[in-house]
DNA sequence: ATAAACCTGACTAAAATAGTCAAGTATCTT
DNA sequence: AAGATACTTGACTATTTTAGTCAGGTTTAT
């Protein structure tokens, strides 16, 4: 299981935003050179988080990104969503044999899946963008 | 992020070897057969589980595996461990430009996928083979 | 002997991921 | 009005990973 770089971009890039976007809105530019992304393909990832209503989007010079709710509000499992980061541990193939089916059958592990996936769901839930930025304040990174 | 299919199917078949490897060893082709796995693949996955000592073959006309340890005491990291479905949230790249190196540099988000690494892995580390074989046998699967 | 079952390594197809590229549109500054 | 900055969109591509196949073994019970 791993971590996609999509989502983890989606997190680090908000958190950036999260810190710098009290006074202008911040430059998708800036946050590439910061934080060492592409800049195309953070457009990507921006393109989705706009839609998702995370943030909002200033265009023109000076434009940039700014969030649309408190950080406080932003939950990770928000943003995993967004950009279609989805914790998926269950097969559940519709039209297998044996095993996963999903429906009527289900394979002796499916129960098993379905706790780990409530059980890392659980911890994006719990955490918001603000818990992210104190932390970071915190160790002055 | 989601489960591999090798991951998944290590466990399944570990599940099933626990609960019918009391009398005879049980063979790749049964459990190939109960659980709707390619028989082929579950030769790789066994190879692995053998060399990691958690199951142990017996070669030969009736052979097949047997458990290697207690159910009690094969827990999922020790099966996933020896599949190498690995847990990987960090990026921590050795030769980045700007945030993630991992040694002197850590990006803003360092800190925070270690955490989900944790969370995740705890999960696994409470997980017995015995616990999955009870829960199946109490829902009557 | 022979069949069942393990053993091994190489090979391949498909899917997902991580980008790149190109051609815009909107808005601020001068 | 011109130019620069920065958002917007969609298509395209390379790389990597995963999932699975295949072929050719070896061991051992009967
Ligand atoms: S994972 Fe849902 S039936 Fe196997
Ligand atoms: S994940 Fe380790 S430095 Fe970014």
């Amino acid at each position: 299981m791993k971590l996609t770089s999509r989502g983890r971009y989606a997190v680090m890039a908000l958190v950036d935003l999260a810190r710098f976007d009290n006074i202008n809105p911040v430059s998708l530019r800036d946050i590439s050179l910061r934080q060492g992304i592409s800049l195309d393909y953070l457009e990507q990832i921006f393109s989705k988080l706009r839609k998702k209503e995370i943030v909002q989007s200033v265009r023109g010079t000076q434009g940039g990104y700014v969030l649309n709710k408190k950080a406080k509000e932003i939950k990770l499992n928000n943003i995993f969503e967004a950009v279609d980061e989805k914790v998926k541990t269950v097969q559940c193939n519709k039209e297998s044999k044996k095993g996963c089916n999903g429906k009527s059958i289900k394979c002796v592990t499916h129960n098993l899946w379905d706790e780990l996936e409530n059980h890392i769901n659980n911890f994006f839930k719990e955490k918001s963008l603000e818990d992210l930025v104190k932390d970071n304040i915190e160790r002055r990174i």
